[in-house]
DNA sequence: ACCTGAACACCGTTCAAGT
DNA sequence: ACCTGAACACCGTTCAAGT
């Protein structure tokens, strides 16, 4: 129980502890000058002051400003996906209308736990090192969407490859409006409806009995 | 026909001509440097340069490198929704099949005529500048999709704010992911199709008729 | 071993000096 | 009148010097 480790790290714990926590603080700083200043105001020197640490600190954990941002990004998107897919989880073998519901109200959802910070990631997503980490995680979402559909009992949809890729993609950009336009919440409700509305009829569009044959 | 012009603009048609001219080569310049080395490789001085300007007449066009790049937005969106806006008119009283047809198609032809422009402007657009302006937009098309709405014979879609809002929403999320994910040519002609059956799903389950009563 | 922040290169923007 | 480009302020990134 002696720290007498001498040229090393102290401890092992300890460091990766204060590497964590340090980590910790710059993500929550980045989080807190881009609700502040934008993605546009953000700049390393003001992350690594909010921090606490200098901006030399700063590059030891992240390579770069994208790499930083991104990183927040692939956080923030991991956490929407995974709530996607568990609600695919959820829904399995249910009807049409519950395995809609289900994902559109959890992409919903988990996008408007935090709207203000979803809204400013939208321009991290749109660069370089952002598209990829959209398509990766969009990818993610419809592996679960294939998977939900495939536990529907009386229907096939055809290529689920592309129904999934359709129902994934179809949502963002009412979600992205809903941010980013500042509608009011009874047309947020009318639209969450809406959007219900339009993938149990999109799925029903496409799916034929699995009893048989197909149409 | 004389060039007696002492102090003033020599004539007021060459000055209004060069100044059109050089807007335009500024455009151009703008366009080439985002194809080649994306939104965040592009400089107010090599675009200057790439137009055969200084920077000081750049700066004369345009008050700031947002302005420029949020002016080039706008006529893209514009060019698109002029695009769509006649697919309107077009497809007036006609079936909800080919309502929906016109519109998906016109929509993803004009995104695609230039692939690389319309997928480097995506980032231009999630700025605070572009954000505004592709509000704007929405706008517009939500207006001629009521329009559209409207004129079918034999249907009544609802409140038409809410079902223009997710029809004109929910394609863009498909065709952003069909530009920056370069799927194969067969995968985007089948999402084509699918955009399509979506959307005339959404309307036929949103619609009653218009005859008697509704459902 | 790890942190610091002055220093460097580069970018957006301006404006005194040209024509 | 209009254009030019050196100059300025600021930002991303590095690295010699500290502890």
């Amino acid at each position: 129980m002696k720290t007498k480790i001498s040229a090393t790290r102290p401890m092992k714990m300890p460091v990766q502890a204060r590497s964590i926590l340090t980590n910790e603080a710059i993500f929550e700083a980045t989080i807190q000058v881009l609700l502040n200043l934008g993605a546009s105001g953000l700049t390393t020197t003001k992350v690594a002051d909010r921090a606490g640490v200098s901006v030399g600190t700063l590059y030891q954990y992240f390579p770069n400003k994208q790499a930083l941002l991104s990183a927040l990004l692939k956080r923030h998107l991991e956490y929407v996906v995974a709530c996607v897919e568990q609600a695919c989880v959820s829904a399995r073998g249910r009807s049409t209308d519950i395995m809609a519901a289900s994902v559109v109200d959890a992409f919903i959802d988990a996008k408007f736990e935090r709207p203000e910070f979803s809204r400013v990631l939208y321009s991290v997503a749109a660069e370089l090192g952002g598209q990829s980490i959209v398509a990766a995680m969009m990818q993610r979402t419809q592996l679960a969407l294939c998977d939900l559909l495939a536990s529907h009992h009386d229907s096939r949809f055809g290529d689920l490859k592309v129904v999934s890729f359709v129902m994934a993609t179809s949502v963002v950009g009412p979600v992205q409006a809903l941010l980013t336009a500042e509608v009011s919440l009874n047309m947020q409700d009318a639209i969450r409806l809406q959007l219900r509305k339009m993938i149990v009829a999109y799925l029903q569009s496409v799916s034929s009995q699995a009893a048989m044959g197909q149409a």
